[in-house]
DNA sequence: AACCATCCTTGATATGGATCAAAAGGCGGA
DNA sequence: TCCGCCTTTTGATCCATATCAAGGATGGTT
């Protein structure tokens, strides 16, 4: 349950934030600024990188791997609030301690930010605010896109939501946007699912076989998936939600 | 469905995003740009403000009444994904056009900013920034909240959650919040908070029932909601998301 | 190779909420 | 004041998903 430092990576050209939330138009010394205050964590399948109502002294940015952010209820009900892929960032600029569990839901890679000299960069560098929220813009879209997802899809809807959305990501992580067919492995148990989707993981496990038997994905083990017709997942979704990927 | 000038605001003292959004620090030549690009709208309920992939010209903020987003599915599932109370936000800077439908589910009256101008300010003024980001956080973390109770809550769960928000609201505005018992209306039709819980109005009307016979609540006409004892309410809710009540 | 711990699948049954149906308020307009 | 529309309540039945239960696959460890 040890923290190691990523060895293989060595400078912000790998990190995503510098694409996707700081750099893109970060002077030589800011971008240097931010060296400074960046370290990168690695965590294995299942670790807790922290709970909900911990101190939190950084915000981070995922390099790769996915990491998910859940509550709990006392009774232990427990609900996904976010899916955390490569080059999405989580912690909130001005809070103290985390709001939700953060854990690793796969081997999962982090490049970690101090919070304080972060927040500072905020402060004073307009474009880096600017940014940030953009960023939880798209997050709150994705959120209340997900609250359509739990509130009105029925089981199938949801676990065909749930693929569509992976396979979009790996699709343009891996640069094959467009492709009407591909392969991607899930990198969430049944369990994981169920409380993304706010069902059973029998019930997953039912629909997935479903999705199986009536030829919308093709299982290779458990975990890796073929969709041999993107558009057909699509439709199984249930709406235009992972349009996105016609783009 | 004629929109008019709302006639007993006259400046930005009675608008909320003086006091939420923008104008906590706004220098006095800040204010008077604000002025030159605001005006005021209002609504009745039921009409409309704007439909998604409407052009959308300017942001705003609801100075007094009740909106609701609302997502739609193609065979007319509805989802509503966010319910906007006086002194809330509504409008993506650099967006242009609505990805939510806007309604208004009382009388309302909205104070609107045009957009361009409004963005511009956002850019050379860096606390207006600062404030509309931490605003959209506050918006992130109440979908994740809500994202719980679609996902995992009963049915009577979800209405004493919807109650417990309403009334903590109602409260803060009316600046009766820690009174143990209140009284509020119901600025929602049970259509309308079936579409936000998730659940059909049938169901709701039968909830409410039941929460009326074991005296969690006491109604008033239909509308009207008196709460004896709001942590018995709270602790129907399932959680402590409503927690901040008691602060 | 045998064992164990997870993770996953499948079956049988139960149930909460949806659906279908009808009637009872409430309220504005003629 | 009465009518007609809209909202709400309540009842009867159905069904999608949860729950309970058992067994199968997979991968790591000794």
């Amino acid at each position: 349950m040890q923290d190691m430092v990523a060895p293989n990576i060595k400078d912000c050209s790998d990190c995503p934030i510098r694409h996707r939330a700081v750099c893109a138009r970060c002077e030589p010394d800011e971008l240097e600024l931010l060296e400074d205050i960046k370290y990168y964590r690695s965590f294995s399948a299942g670790q807790t990188v922290m709970w909900a109502g911990d101190r939190m002294d950084f915000v981070a940015s995922v390099v790769s791997g996915v990491a998910s952010l859940t509550q709990t209820m006392e009774d232990g009900r427990t609900q996904m609030v976010g899916l955390l892929l490569p080059s999405d960032f989580v912690g909130r600029p001005g809070r103290e301690t985390a709001a939700y569990t953060v854990t690793a839901t796969s081997e999962l890679v982090m490049c970690c930010f101090r919070r304080k000299p972060f927040e500072q960069m905020i402060d004073t560098t307009p474009h880096i605010a600017h940014r940030l929220l953009e960023m939880t813009l798209d997050e709150l879209d994705a959120a209340r896109e997900w609250m359509l997802v739990l509130g009105r899809k029925t089981a199938r809807e949801k676990i065909a939501s749930l693929l569509s959305i992976i396979a979009r990501r790996d699709a343009i992580l891996s640069k094959n946007a467009e492709r009407k067919s591909l392969a991607f492995d899930l990198p969430l148990t049944r369990e994981a699912m169920s409380d993304y989707l706010g069902l059973t993981l029998e019930t997953v496990s039912r629909q997935i076989s479903a999705l199986k038997k009536d030829g919308v994905i093709v299982l290779e083990g458990k975990r890796r998936i073929l969709v041999p017709d993107m558009y057909r997942l699509i439709d199984e979704a249930g709406d235009d939600s992972d349009g996105g990927f016609l783009s």
